[in-house]
DNA sequence: TATTAAAAAGCAACATAGTTGCAAAATAAT
DNA sequence: ATTATTTTGCAACTATGTTGCTTTTTAATA
């Protein structure tokens, strides 16, 4: 890994910060940081173990709410009732998300993943229901553990 | 509402709990009513509130966690992180959920319903992934607030 | 760069959710 | 009716999430 590297991220951080009106602290860099810094999603959990030590509780909840609110990070729920938060395509806007695509839980490492590219399906409701969000969870394995089995 | 209806509801009842295994209490005689007295999904709080004042809060959870072990009620994720509750059709074994099924939480009422006739649908995913189980949760406004708007 | 207003962090206290071990009570089998 | 088994209730505990308030940090301004 190059210094390059950790300078983009950096970089990134401050300008998805900058962004959206919120004030560059030490924790929001750091939970950013723990995002940018692996393809998959973190449970609160995650989180508040990498990051725990150093803020408080509170702080890492009000982070992530933060996050949530201004749409840098979308929600991803879990038949284990463990809310788990995944980094947003660049286009949510505040208040607005809008990630149309499947999420993916791995029974064997229990990671989980965005597949930004297998958009949400059509759903053919009975008369009198009125959809507006469409949330699919696949549970399965995934790629890696796949590989190594 | 007929006596018969309720004689009904009472073998009902008493049937779904011995073909599992599972003796006759008062509480999962009054936790499986609440299930069968309603269409819809029930939070745990609800079940709580609701049989609380007569059981203790850890036998609303043992409860429930034994129907979900038989197979008599299935979980639904919602995004609240609140897992609400819902019967079984009768074809789910121990352990064995199959309920391809889509499930509704109207955003107005805020009941979850469990749309039977609305199969999940074949999810195409990226090479390497391999699906176990679908799950798929609707938003919207359900038929009832619909129709009182 | 120093000053200051606004925002965020930390702390304490609290509320809710969920778990475990064990003794008492209820159920089911004999 | 008696007894073995299962379930319940209780107490204590861990984990999770929230709120009010004070101190600290950030960012804007002179």
């Amino acid at each position: 890994m190059s210094n390059k590297t950790i300078e983009d991220i950096e970089n990134r951080i401050a300008f998805l910060l900058k962004r959206n009106d919120l004030s560059v602290t030490e924790s929001r860099r750091k939970i950013l940081h723990l995002f940018l810094e692996q393809p998959g999603a973190l449970a609160h959990g995650d989180i508040e173990r990498k990051a725990g030590e150093k803020f408080d509780r509170v702080t890492v909840y009000r982070t992530l709410q933060a996050f949530v609110d201004k749409g840098i990070i979308h929600t991803i729920p879990t038949a284990d009732n463990s809310i788990r938060y995944a980094l947003c395509k660049d286009d949510c806007s505040a208040g607005h998300h809008h990630d149309h695509h499947v999420h993916f839980v791995c029974t064997h490492c229990n990671n989980t993943y965005c597949l930004d590219d297998v958009v949400t399906p059509e759903i053919k409701l009975p008369k009198g229901y009125h959809a507006e969000h469409v949330e699919v969870v696949v549970e399965g394995i995934c790629k890696n553990c796949r590989l190594s089995m």
